[in-house]
DNA sequence: CTCCAATGGTTGAGCATTCAATCGTATAGT
DNA sequence: ACTATACGATTGAATGCTCAACCATTGGAG
């Protein structure tokens, strides 16, 4: 295993970094109390109410759930565990596939989502868009599209992944 | 409370959004499977080790680190507490105020680091900088400084939050 | 000096996430 | 048809994080 020269950041780049990383864990931070406070779950949980409720029949297979909030098999299923106990989410068998499972969103669900979309808009929207200019908002896009081809998300648009 | 007119994420808006997390929930996630996997310790943590590692006698007060890594008290607490049982870090009383500790890198804790760093770097440089062209790795710093400052960080350089 | 609020830090309970192992089902190869 | 492999999903243990409560110390205010 040789050549061992390590190309270290560079100043200005270590800089970005260092601001990246402050940036990104402050705000999902900011993001997950306001959310947690005012609706009783985390960011995380409020995409895949998000992504349900934007399905047709507000339900989706768990693994095209999970790859479209980014989360792996196994903490999917145990994220919507907890959703069906609070009664947010349903379970469903898939006739086609029985190793199949739908996760369907449930009007209680629905409700909950509803009640606390205003304020996760708000919060987003103090914390980052109401900071940047029209451009930096067009920059940001470009700049995470371009990470995330990189990431294996073709095209970098995050829907991709899901089916024709 | 009325005026519950929300205003809701224009569609170049929302499709920044949802890039935007996609790319770092993640970026986030390659980050800490590469750390967990060739160095036995999440991307919060190296950042502990990380900071320590560039102060004065390679120790700092727990609020100081706290603050310099975007941690709670509480999470730093417990983060130093496992770094402790590894061997990373020690925790030494301060003689001027007996309500503060010091967390100090030890020599051990420093050879973790020197170790995980190359193999850090190399992944951040694949997925981030590598990525992006000189211009956009400027508005990304510039992007994240002004969600910083939003956030309580003045100036939104995360080392402004150090004294001196 | 005494009290009281603020500060620095720790603790424990509960929740979220990861990893590895597992189970049942589907699909392909022979 | 039979077997091996891959796939979709779940489980349990271990780890990390959050929140609220707590303890000890400090710095004033009266």
């Amino acid at each position: 295993m040789g050549g061992d020269e390590t190309r270290w950041l560079e100043p200005d780049e270590l800089e970005t970094w260092l601001s990246y990383v402050a940036a990104t864990t402050l705000l999902e931070g900011a993001l997950d109390r306001q959310l947690q406070r005012d609706a009783g779950m985390p960011h995380a949980y409020y995409q895949i109410l998000a992504m349900l409720s934007e399905s047709p029949d507000r339900s989706l297979r768990m693994s095209e759930l999970a790859a479209i909030t980014q989360s792996s098999q196994s903490r999917l299923s145990h994220a919507v565990a907890r959703l069906e106990c609070k009664g947010w989410v349903r379970r469903k068998p898939c006739p086609e596939d029985r190793r199949s499972t739908f996760a369907q969103l449930t009007e209680e669900g629905f409700a909950a989502l509803a009640a606390a979309a205003p304020g996760h808009v708000r919060t987003v929207r103090r914390h980052l868009f109401d900071r940047l200019t029209p451009e930096q908002v067009g920059q940001l896009r470009e700049i995470t599209r371009a990470v995330l081809s990189g990431l294996g998300v073709p095209g970098g648009d995050p829907r991709d992944v899901l089916p024709g």
